[in-house]
DNA sequence: AAGTGGTCTAGACCACTGC
DNA sequence: CAGTGGTCTAGACCACTTA
């Protein structure tokens, strides 16, 4: 008889119920991270529930960031182990000339490892020109590039220059040279001096999650910087989309 | 026929063709945040689908945080309004002794009201004992606290403070006073010089999600924000869990 | 009472994985 | 091949909202 026999426990629905038992096992040790949980059929066995709705607890922890699946091969208890990114070490001006990367102080065994487009010129996106407070004619530098752990894209970023002030200099490069396009903007006396990160969190778009490989159920950082010069001219807004389940972001500041 | 109306497109699932194109209506500005999404019964009769496909589809929606439910009613677009705060405009001393309370400076038309539990003396949690660098036998004062706009949780906050530091002084009293905890702890000559915030992001467990009054498909931002004195101790840590979907967080630094 | 979302069944077929 | 997740159907009953 459909739809009666769940016999009006009075309760949670039943699939609320299997998702709280599977997390409890994850919380408590019993299922371990990378361990398969019960498949689709055990679940339906086990609870006397259909297939549907076994599925739909496991659904639900996915959805929630606990789970993901593979297909033909089952759910798995997701682990995390996420990058720790400290925006004010990252920039501080000791590691520009160094030759290291910007990202690579921030990754301890795995390098992330940037994929640069070419640059290109284009005409401002409106948001970018309001916060370049820029005129809607001006034209940017645009550089995108992808950044990658064990060949995996963790986060995306596309840097906005103004493009007088980066025309014919090295920015235009795909490869900028040892302390990359912050060194560039010193060497023409544009050195970034003060910066604004601007952070919100979201569930990714279908194509945002395709772009970085995300597994569902986990939401993306969304981070803006804006660095100006000594002058307070802004030299460079950089919008970035990040999955969040790989990072921790870290912020000093005194009183 | 089971499993066979869907002449295999070779193409999308249905749900997710159906989902795309209610999101490009969004994107579009054909459905406006706040207005009613078609009904299961609607989609089902107008793409010839099954309700639980029709269904999948505004569920998925939900999921990604672009609709919410309201059982009895439908399905809407949801809107953002999002709280900006600036951790450091927040943070500077001016404030403190202005009898501001440390977030309504952020809150621009909505006030954003704490209701805070009354102190209490507890062992530090293992964690907050670890960055607090306590022996595990130290005891703390835990402060807990809900923040509402408009009635509505959007934030929890539990502070833990050295209890040898604060016993016997205001700050074991729900109401602090002007300029809160840190205007207290600079009484007791503890002044708050030196912060660092950790921020994540992922999704609610079902409980947070209760605390807080969130939709489903919406992430939390979860951030520890550790304060210290002038001479490095560490005098104050800050757990929050922010409803991601209501905030934008603003970190400014220099060089 | 009618319309809506929320849960559930008992099947079905497909695509992917690994033996 | 069997086992797994992914999609789908055609119903059903429930709880909630509005009128």
């Amino acid at each position: 008889m459909p739809g009666e026999s769940t016999p009006n426990d009075r309760e949670r629905p039943a699939f609320q119920r299997i998702a709280a038992e599977l997390r409890a096992k994850i919380l408590d040790g019993a299922l371990r991270p990378g361990e398969r949980a019960p498949s689709e059929m055990e679940l339906k066995e086990h609870h006397n529930v259909s297939k549907m709705t076994a599925r739909n607890a496991l659904v639900s922890l996915r959805d929630q960031g606990v789970l993901e699946s593979r297909h033909g091969k089952g759910f798995f208890v997701r682990s995390f182990e996420p990058i720790r990114r400290n925006a004010t070490r990252r920039l501080s001006k000791e590691l520009w000339g160094g030759g290291q990367s910007m990202w690579s102080v921030d990754v301890h065994d795995r390098p992330m490892e940037p994929v640069a487009d070419e640059p290109i010129e284009a005409l401002a996106p409106a948001g970018i020109a309001r916060t370049m407070r820029l005129a809607s004619t001006d034209r940017v530098c645009v550089r995108s590039r992808v950044y990658l752990v064990d060949g995996v894209p963790v986060m995306t970023a596309v840097s906005y220059l103004p493009l007088d002030l980066v025309a014919n200099s090295p920015v235009m490069q795909v490869d900028t040279g040892p302390g990359g396009i912050y060194a560039r903007l010193a060497d023409l006396g544009h050195e970034p001096k003060r910066f604004r990160e601007e952070l919100r969190s979201r569930m990714p778009t279908p194509e945002e999650a395709g772009q970085l490989a995300m597994g569902a159920g986990t939401p993306v950082m969304h981070i803006v910087r804006t660095a100006a010069d000594a002058t307070g001219r802004i030299v460079e807004v950089n919008d970035m989309l990040l999955d969040a389940s790989r990072f921790v972001m870290e912020y000093d500041f005194t009183d």
